[in-house]
DNA sequence: CGATTGTTTGTAATCGATTACAAATTTGTT
DNA sequence: AACAAATTTGTAATCGATTACAAACAATCG
């Protein structure tokens, strides 16, 4: 493989060269300026066929200090809740004519920092961040400057424009969902409090328990360190254990409840006879567990495509202002067999 | 928003003229050159710390024309299969003061195209590519002059240098497992043969049937358009409409395999008494499943951190050979309840 | 002190594009 | 044909870094 020292692509000299026109002709006919003749746009068409030629981002991008890409911050690809919300944002990002990379920080502040850098460096145009670990301080001082927008996950001091959705209302739906059913003894799987999100959710669940005049129990409040499957089976043991045991859980994301279920099941009860289940952000394997997951959808791939528009509005210096999406409440088995 | 336009971070220039040096001699601080008093050196860092200044990535990569970024192609984000490869290739990078990123073709040859421009153009040093769908031809062409690894699905023609298991072997050992157990009808749900893999799961599948002298059946054999939850689940039906139905069923991904575990249940059916299932992947989700999935594991990690080092050594013009990793067979409840 | 050597710093070319402005060419008018 | 106007093309500066080479400066020694 030593051959492919010193190679290097032609550059634009070399085909105004071959083409005999300036590099200004070159140039023009790769953006496409109107005016150039036909005759010569065809001399210089050619020369870049036959040389093989491609401009060279670099050089375009320094120059006009845009780069047309854009990136997202997630956390981790493992989980599947991102794969839609990236989805909508890719389209609409190709549609716009801009590329997006997906940066996998795993809540890794010097991860984070070489991304932030991309950004002042030109290096990318925007980000989309969607990682409720990132370090706020320094996300808001790029903001300062650069283009960002939060997806999901946001700061309620509203200094960075974001697109998400109710979380406090879904979790009182999910909640009273499951009390109208007649449950009386719903039991909170929740993660690391110090998200947003997951205070938000409290605050419904305990908002829908106020309102059918039932208890707030602490025993039936868990809070886990991560999303993880084998957090919800964690979970589901030790709420098992407390005396009064429930009879209904409301986790705050699907791979948790998941877990619940399955340690329901390990335990010789049955969802949703026994103990109902209600997940949150309907993915993929929520429909594929046994039973299948009852869950509050968001509207992922709109989400991202908001997100998206939102990043390239912000970019080309429009005014953009914060979106809170429709959220949905999906009944499956696992609350209504 | 608006006052963000002509916000522009501090140049090489405007330091070296606040520190009162020359723009050598800072970026002499900067790239940690020996030749510099101590003195002139902390006179440039406090410029430096001054002006918030960050060297642009754009002009020093186009001047080094190195850009120490990888990117990753994978065909989809929400294959929980890429999640531990990604996780090893980069921790590889990380630890060569190489970033990755990761970029998501879905397929498509135009998103294919974006990507390998960038590393024609010096946005990025070199591929990693995982996508089974990526264009051969426009792939090796690149390999010509850039650096690229593939990784678990490759050429057979060994133009380009790839890391992957032995899929013939893992099948092989998979559907003995299962003929040992004493099933005799064993199904196969494949994926599109023009994939190399599916083509070597299958040869492996073939010869564990012929060693044990059992008949290959045609019926016996599904081809998938995807490996979705739901192809597994239409493999399943049909498998089970066939007039001798199958006792166990090997499937080439977890997620297919699931999806036959749902079916299997759904028909009133046990698995494994009445059908027995061997997935492929070892993904997260495979030891949620209930029951949870026999399968075999790749060795992931291993394989990105493999393939990471070898693109590595291959941008720096280092010899590259191609590695074939050990897989593993992981007995669960699908099996051997 | 002046010559020689070694160290530190500066000057200016370079990477590959874009684009304001100038120059050249074409077109139109009388 | 001569000139003005409009169109097309070219020249050269620019973006922000790195680095070969030259220049300035400091240290050593007879």
């Amino acid at each position: 493989m030593v051959w492919k020292v010193g190679y290097s692509m032609a550059n634009i000299q070399e085909v105004a060269k071959k083409a005999g026109v300036s590099v200004a002709t070159v140039s023009r006919v790769l953006n496409h300026h109107p005016s150039v003749t036909p005759k010569t746009r065809v001399k210089v068409e050619n020369a870049i066929r036959e040389l093989n030629y491609e401009p060279s981002m670099l050089g375009r991008n320094l120059r006009n200090s845009e780069s047309r890409l854009l990136l997202v911050l997630i956390p981790s690809i493992s989980n599947p809740f991102y794969t839609e919300i990236i989805n909508g944002i890719q389209t609409t990002a190709i549609k716009h004519r801009y590329n997006i990379l997906l940066c996998e920080t795993n809540s890794d502040s010097r991860r984070e920092n070489i991304f932030f850098n991309m950004v002042k460096n030109k290096l990318a145009d925007g980000i989309i961040s969607m990682d409720p670990t990132i370090n706020r301080q320094k996300l808001t001082e790029l903001a300062e400057h650069h283009s960002v927008i939060l997806c999901s996950e946001y700061m309620e001091d509203g200094s960075i424009p974001y697109v998400t959705i109710d979380n406090e209302r879904a979790a009182y739906q999910a909640v009273k969902h499951l009390i109208i059913l007649g449950k009386k003894k719903v039991a909170l799987i929740n993660s690391d409090e110090r998200f947003l999100y997951a205070r938000q959710r409290r605050r419904g669940y305990e908002k829908a328990l106020m309102e059918f005049g039932l208890p707030i129990t602490d025993a039936f409040i868990y809070n886990t360190n991560e999303l993880n499957f084998h957090d919800g089976v964690q979970a589901m043991r030790m709420l098992l254990r407390t005396v009064e045991k429930p009879t209904a859980v409301f986790a705050v994301s699907d791979t948790l409840a998941i877990g619940a279920l399955k340690e329901i099941n390990a335990s010789g009860l049955k969802a949703p006879e026994d103990i109902a289940v209600v997940g949150f952000d309907n993915i993929s394997f929520s429909n594929m567990s046994n039973p299948t997951l009852t869950t509050i959808a968001q509207p992922m791939y709109k989400m991202g495509a908001t997100a998206a528009t939102m990043l390239i509005n912000q970019i080309q210096n429009k005014q953009v202002e914060s979106i809170v999406l429709e959220h949905e409440l999906i009944i499956r088995e696992s609350t209504m067999g």
